[in-house]
DNA sequence: TTGAAAGCGATACCAT
DNA sequence: ATGGTATCGCTTTCAA
């Protein structure tokens, strides 16, 4: 049985509100009676209970502000869904949403978007943002002025943020390369690749480029980069250099899409169909938005290897809610998602 | 702003303590107030607030019943995990957790199992047990008498529990057959298989086998089946009769273990190893004990397919918990986990 | 600096 | 059949 709140204050002799000032390192306790205090607790290994907690602080509801710069991007689209259903979860205990919805990746919006938050009386965030000094410097302001904020699928490194929870990108292409290896027969001639990715400014792409040309060494797979293009996550954009690209070189025989750019590229593909042998060519891809998960089923694409986007929002708002509940419980600094590999059979599973 | 059963009493023109029993269809109260205070519940869409109940009913503290037939098998201590870490989240609520830990399969030893918990005064339980009609028969009585049941890891669809929470094992056959089809190069010879399961009489092992061999029709994989041989989820027991097949039938080019004997298997196969080709042998298994985590780093698995016994238990606890919350919101009459693929790079994730 | 008391929402028990 | 009250554990506000 965990001892209470109540039951420190009859041991200590004082009342329940000197108990919970000292747990609050609210000061205004005189320092003897809060060192007793403190280790009545200790000795008890007190810990806080949660429903009581909960039902107290109802009286200051908390709304959680969350960041989204993918408008119309359906990758965005789950993590959101996370959000959402958690904050549901969580109505009961006073828990309210507020999404910020943006487009661009101009460090200014994002700044102005995250005060509008503030605001608005948000008291915690979720913010899929630029890991630049402007932005940071924002963020750190506000965490001085003790609103909790968690990364959400980008990381923030340079921030006081609690933590990031998202994909561990490296780790994703390097699962990529091992399963690339596995599709190689021994007698086969070197893959000659084409990588799309979104962008090169990006941290999370170029990441899930080098682990997979990491991993290609690792297992072995004799192979040659013919081109990486920048897609901008943006299928109509990549289609014309992607259909450049294929019709100069109709040697290859493997194309990697590190970002969201797969319909595009596919659909590139089909139209060089003439010059290059379509079913020989080993296609692996990222996330399971609709349009990929359409391609796996009709056998394009070999695998797709996925992050949990619902999962990282989900999460996201829980992590944040406990935390502000019981400030002790820090989480781990960083909460990746599993690498998961998804084929056809398996494609419509929910992460 | 959610109504609340103070507010109800309120509007009703009577006392909480009413409103509670109509809302619990606890009897005893007048028929036309009754029906007014439902009205009044569901013009407001009245939903209980959990924080407030959890409170409550912390004074009639819940025991969960676990029974768990794997004395010594490393994948349930995993489900094990999953209940006891739930159970610590919980345990703020009044939730504690006995766990009856028996080895056989005999139907006797599992009733008698489930009648000890009931008379240590469990509320609720989760059951991986046999199928069997007399086990079904003692549960339903359980179930009677108002103690909910959720079926963990094997179903026992002919009672009244919940819901299952476990593996949709035949999913888990046909993607392993169509992860083998991706191995193949369609200039290699068909293949031919050694099956290993568990036993015959396991519906689960079972639905991976033929999971399996629907997928191979599917993904248009030639092949013939060897044989296929019983391992009892007992690496020394099956190590004989593995190494017997291997040394009959040179000519085996794939290995699928759809059950606990992954290690043994994989121990007589190294010691054939004089006439296989071991390194042209395709491997494809179950679940991520030590063992296999261990094969799979060293490559001698190609893949292995989990099914996240971790989250079994983990969310059994959960669901339960809810349930007894508010019985009201049922949950899906099946809750399968996630069709996991790993190899060695992702093969250290915790799902 | 400290204590006392009200309240968060729901429940159970004792009266009536 | 119904009401009143104490209680679960914690926070906050008002007094002292």
């Amino acid at each position: 049985m965990a001892i209470t709140i109540k039951e420190i204050a009859e041991q200590a002799g004082v009342s329940r509100g000197t108990v919970d000032r000292v747990l609050h390192n609210r000061g205004g306790v005189k320092p003897d009676i809060a060192e007793k205090i403190r280790q009545i607790a200790q000795q008890h290994s007190f810990k806080m209970n949660k429903a009581g907690r909960i039902l107290a602080v109802k009286k200051q509801p908390l709304t959680i502000g969350c960041l989204m710069p993918g408008v119309g991007n359906l990758f965005f689209d789950a993590v959101i869904k996370g959000y959402t259903d958690a904050q549901q979860e969580l109505e009961d205990y006073g828990v309210s949403l507020k999404i910020q919805n943006i487009k661009g990746f101009e460090p200014e919006q994002h700044i102005s978007a995250i005060q509008t938050l503030i605001d608005e009386g948000c008291g915690a965030l979720c913010l899929s943002t630029l890991d630049v000094p402007e932005v940071c410097t924002v963020i750190n302001e506000i965490i001085e002025k003790n609103i909790p904020v968690i990364a959400v699928n980008t990381d923030i490194p340079n921030t006081k943020r609690i933590c990031y929870i998202g994909s561990n990108y490296y780790k994703g292409g390097k699962t990529a390369a091992q399963l690339l290896s596995k599709l190689l027969d021994n007698t086969e001639q070197p893959l000659r690749i084409a990588v799309f990715t979104g962008s090169l400014n990006i941290k999370g792409h170029n990441e899930r480029i080098s682990g997979f040309i990491d991993g290609l060494k690792t297992y072995q797979v004799s192979h040659s980069v013919i081109n990486i293009i920048e897609g901008f996550d943006n299928d109509e954009y990549v289609f014309l250099p992607a259909l450049a690209l294929f019709d100069a070189h109709p040697e290859i025989n493997c194309i990697y899409i590190a970002a969201s750019c797969v319909a595009g590229v596919c659909t590139a593909l089909r139209q060089a169909d003439m010059k290059l042998n379509i079913k020989q060519i080993r296609i692996i891809v990222f996330d399971d938005l609709p349009e990929t998960k359409q391609l796996i089923k009709e056998g394009l694409i070999d695998f797709t290897i996925c992050q949990s986007p619902y999962r990282q929002g989900y999460q996201a708002v829980h992590t944040l809610f406990n935390y502000i509940l019981d400030q002790n419980d820090r989480p781990e600094e960083q909460i990746l998602m599993n690498t998961i590999i998804k084929i056809a059979e398996n494609i419509d599973d929910e992460n």
